[in-house]
RNA sequence: GCCGAGGUGGCGGAACUGGUAGACGCGCAUGACUCAAAAUCAUGUGUCUUCGUGGCGUGUGGGUUCGAGUCCCACCCUCGGCACCA
């Protein structure tokens, strides 16, 4: 070739400059053209594609990015197979990180929340995510939480949200309650330091337990859609077990004790749950919940000083150290019950392993049958007795039999088995009035309020004589001031008296509003909802369009809300169904659960010093390397190790691609976009190799693509990439020049498009700009290229031959021949004869494709 | 302790319903280009080896099978979740 020529072609480099420029002439044009915007009556094809929105903390992270770049790569992918996505975006923007922040910066939390949205904004852009910004939402904003506070009244209208007064986890710290699932080893989550106490509050509360068995049956739904992990993760999370109720009589030997409350309890009878009952013949005493009622009828100062003090002991160590600490302790109340069947007197005692919340609070004990109650017997010397027995061998020694067998010592219910004993035990209680069967969850009810400034108003209204009144409709939303200076510690709305003052909207009087707010999982239980519709006034989304749109198609986001944020977002789905605002069940068909970014084995932390600023990237490398690197470095699911030397492979790669498509556009002008299969093949031996190979590389990337391996499918790419340069590429430029008569020209336009259409999911902006070469006029005609299965096919395939299990020769065969003449063939081989001849052939496996497989003797 | 996921080269990771273990990338080595370096291109790269192309190789030990990373049993380790839930 000739020197000019060649000089020039040396000269086709991508640059960091290049890349930045056309990735910033790019972002502009995406954002003067809201490329990605959709119309809700338009969606002929509706696809919802859903990332978890972010909290504003200012700056974007890697975590981000992957998350980010997973979504955005799906919504391009299902955007050029025609589908119309909904990909938006969004800021989880109340929560504490801007009232600590006000605090030391003293700007209002949002000031700063809105500048932190601006910020990180940009940074998104500046990947190239594919959001339609049009509806962008922000929690915080008054037209949306408004419906925070429409749902909450609705709620609170069909009593599924109510005040109770309750012990709850409490940080000084935060000066907040903690919700139980914030508590991280008897410390608050955010102050790992900072030992969570017990304070009783009254707080508001949504009814999910309602919902406990609605939620699991759910489940059925999400089989095989969610990751299997995180519905057990939700299985336990609600807890529910199968049991009974059963009620002891108070014993009249309780009145030392008791004295004057005796005939109070008399009528109340101690109830218990249990999911053995089978074991209650070996019961031998009770134990009550420190916290348990009864315990403040003891009137005899005998034990009520001790009891007191006992109860002291417990209150002071926080619930979840209480928990930890494994010791069992406890002492006798004065307390006697009647066992239901026997008649005899059981002695109650008071135990610190027994949970208030679960149950009743109150536990039938049997050392024989319970590991607890076992310990607990052992250290007080309380009697042990065996009454349920193995089917085969021996109660275990010195220690407790747990599992289910065959009853003695049961009075009539002996020679039963476990399972029939509980069924008739149970049933019999019911007959006489003393017991039933129960189902129990360890779900709790939602606590949802904070006792914060940066979050949704709560809207009720205190009134003297009305009592606890909701907001009218029409007053929505009750305002939360932005202008705000924090004093102390406490929510400020308590020290201004314009928002503290109102009239009663049921008799007009003066009246004092709700200073608690929302927590902020409200926000985020309902937001899917929202960017449907997100700037309708009346309403929170528009039912038509909701019903074109969901439930979500693709829902990606971290594991770590595999209980909380997932467990709320599916009861608000069937509040909102039951509210008549959205026609669903579940919200979201199917889940992805991306792993998190670590760097040197390690998560990022500031402590640790690792962390990896995706700006630095964005600056240097580019929007598509990072985007590249994050899917092909590990599969979706999977921690992803940052190496800085990966990174410099995906920039290889795009270098590597400009390289050889300007090349072969600089050498062969003629060289176009094609969107379609050739009508001829090519000719060339090099064309045929590469004709099979794009035909084989679409249809595995598709495959890819559809079930979220990007790592695989970029993999594919780059194989597809190295072939054209293996057989069309060289230094000299000979190789570049292709014959109109052999079809090369058609083959290269088909596979060069192909392999740019399939990349730009993944790096959308050299895609688009190298396809542009090629004579793309806009981004709209851009389509997922369709291969033929025929073609994919090799006419030779490699078939491995063994003897005995082992490889000891790889032939070519055509894919269609017959068993016989492929074994034929392969006993012809110098190879395979030395290891066959003169031994007899017992056995011949032949797996067309594949193997062949002689056992010889 | 219980539940769940997972252990594959120097590293990140491939391998469809049992059928060539190590695709692709990183790193490394050698060569080409260059005064040189970088970049780029080419080749090689599990391990041992008496270099026969043979032995050994997917956490460990057994098993099923013509054939096991994949299936079964036991165990070890790592990660995640739950943890006195009666």
């Amino acid at each position: 070739m000739e020197n000019e020529i060649l000089k020039k072609l040396r000269e086709i480099q991508l640059t960091t400059e290049k890349i930045q420029e056309y990735e910033k002439n790019r972002i502009q044009k995406w954002d003067r053209e809201n490329t990605y915007h959709i119309e809700n009556e338009s969606a002929k094809n509706p696809f919802y594609c859903l990332v978890m929105f972010p909290y504003p903390s200012g700056r974007i992270h890697m975590g981000h990015v992957r998350n980010y770049t997973i979504g955005d790569a799906v919504a391009r992918f299902k955007r050029l197979q025609g589908y119309d996505v909904l990909h938006p975006m969004g800021w989880d923007a109340f929560g504490l990180p801007a009232e600590n922040a006000a605090i030391k910066h003293k700007t209002p939390p949002a000031k700063w929340t809105y500048q932190n949205i601006d910020a990180m904004r940009k940074q998104l852009k500046r990947m190239g995510l594919s959001y339609d910004w049009q509806r962008e939402i922000a929690t915080c904003r008054p037209e949306y939480y408004k419906w925070n506070q429409w749902i909450f009244i609705e709620m609170m209208k069909r009593g599924w949200a109510y005040k109770k007064t309750a012990p709850v986890n409490w940080c000084p710290k935060c000066e907040t309650v903690l919700a139980n699932e914030q508590v991280v080893d008897g410390c608050c989550w955010r102050h790992e330091d900072t030992p969570v106490e017990q304070k009783e509050l009254s707080q508001w509360f949504f009814k999910i337990t309602e919902f406990a068995e609605k939620l699991l049956e759910g489940h059925k739904k999400l089989e095989g859609k969610w990751p299997e992990r995180v519905l057990t993760m939700q299985k336990h999370w609600i807890g529910k077990s199968e049991g009974t109720i059963a009620q002891f009589p108070l014993h009249e030997a309780s009145k030392e004790a008791l004295g004057s409350s005796y005939d109070k309890l008399k009528k109340e009878a101690l109830e218990i749950y249990t999911t053995r009952i089978d074991t209650v013949y070996g019961v031998t005493y009770m134990a009550l919940a420190p916290e348990h009622p009864w315990l403040d009828s003891i009137e005899n100062p005998q034990f009520k000083q001790a009891i007191d003090a006992f109860r002291e002991e417990v209150k002071k160590v926080s619930l979840t150290d209480r928990e930890e600490a494994k010791d069992k302790k406890g002492l006798f109340t004065g307390i006697y019950v009647t066992h239901p069947f026997t008649g005899e007197k059981i002695p109650v005692w008071t135990a610190n392993f027994v949970l208030a919340t679960y149950g009743t609070g109150a536990v039938m004990s049997v050392p024989a049958h319970d590991e607890r109650d076992f310990a607990f017997a052992k250290e007080y010397n309380l009697p042990i007795q065996y009454v349920v027995f193995p089917k085969e061998g021996e109660i275990p020694e010195d220690a407790a039999f747990t599992e289910y067998g065959i009853l003695k010592n049961s009075g009539p219910y002996s020679g039963l088995s476990s399972a029939q004993a509980r069924q008739k035990m149970t049933h019999d209680l019911k007959e006489k009035g003393m017991g039933d069967f129960k189902v129990q969850y360890r779900l709790h009810d939602w606590l949802l309020s904070r006792q914060r400034y940066w979050g949704t108003p709560i809207p009720v209204i205190y009134c003297d004589s009305c009592g606890i009144v909701p907001e009218k409709e029409e007053n929505l939303p009750v305002v939360l001031p932005e202008e705000v200076e924090f004093s102390g510690s406490s929510s400020p709305l308590k020290d201004m008296p314009e928002f503290l003052k109102t009239s009663c909207p049921q008799c007009g009087k003066e009246a004092t509003r709700e200073t608690d707010t929302m927590d902020t999982f409200v926000d985020s239980s309902w937001y899917w909802a929202r960017y449907i519709s997100p700037r309708k006034e009346d309403g929170i989304a528009d039912k038509k369009s909701a019903k074109k749109f969901l439930p979500v198609n693709e829902y990606i986001g971290g594991i770590e809300h595999a209980t909380m944020h997932l467990l709320y977002a599916r009861y608000f789905a069937y509040i909102l169904n039951d509210l008549d605002v959205l026609e669903i069940d579940e919200p979201f068909a199917k889940l992805t659960t991306q792993g998190m970014v670590i760097k040197d084995g390690r998560k990022m932390s500031k402590s640790l010093g690792n962390i990896v600023d995706p700006d630095d990237f964005l600056q240097n490398q580019g929007a598509d390397t990072i985007r590249l690197f994050s899917l092909f470095a590990a599969p979706v699911e999977k921690d992803l190790d940052w190496s800085n030397e990966g990174v410099e492979g995906a920039l290889r790669f795009l270098k590597r691609l400009y390289r050889f498509v300007m090349g072969l556009k600089f050498v062969n002008p003629d060289l176009t976009l094609m969107q379609t299969v050739p009508e001829k093949k090519p000719t060339s031996s090099r064309g045929k190799k590469i004709w099979q190979k794009t035909h084989e590389t679409i249809l595995t990337v598709t495959k890819d693509f559809e079930s979220l391996s990007f790592n695989t499918a970029i993999a594919r790419l780059m194989e597809l990439l190295n072939d054209l340069y293996a057989e069309f590429f060289s230094e000299d430029g000979e190789k570049l020049k292709v014959e109109k008569s052999s079809y090369e020209l058609e083959l290269l336009s088909f596979s060069v498009s192909s392999l740019l259409a399939m990349l730009f999911p993944v790096a959308p902006f050299l895609s688009l700009t190298l396809l542009e070469e090629l004579g793309l006029k806009e981004e709209k005609e851009l389509k997922w290229p369709q291969a033929d299965e025929k073609e994919a096919q090799k006419s030779e395939v490699v078939i491995v031959v063994q003897v005995n299990g082992k490889v000891r020769d790889k032939i070519s065969l055509p894919v269609d021949i017959e068993k016989e003449a492929a074994l034929q063939t392969a006993l012809q081989s110098e190879k395979i004869r030395k290891y066959v001849e003169g031994k007899e052939v017992k056995k011949q496996i032949y797996v067309p494709k594949k193997i062949i497989n002689f056992v010889v003797g």
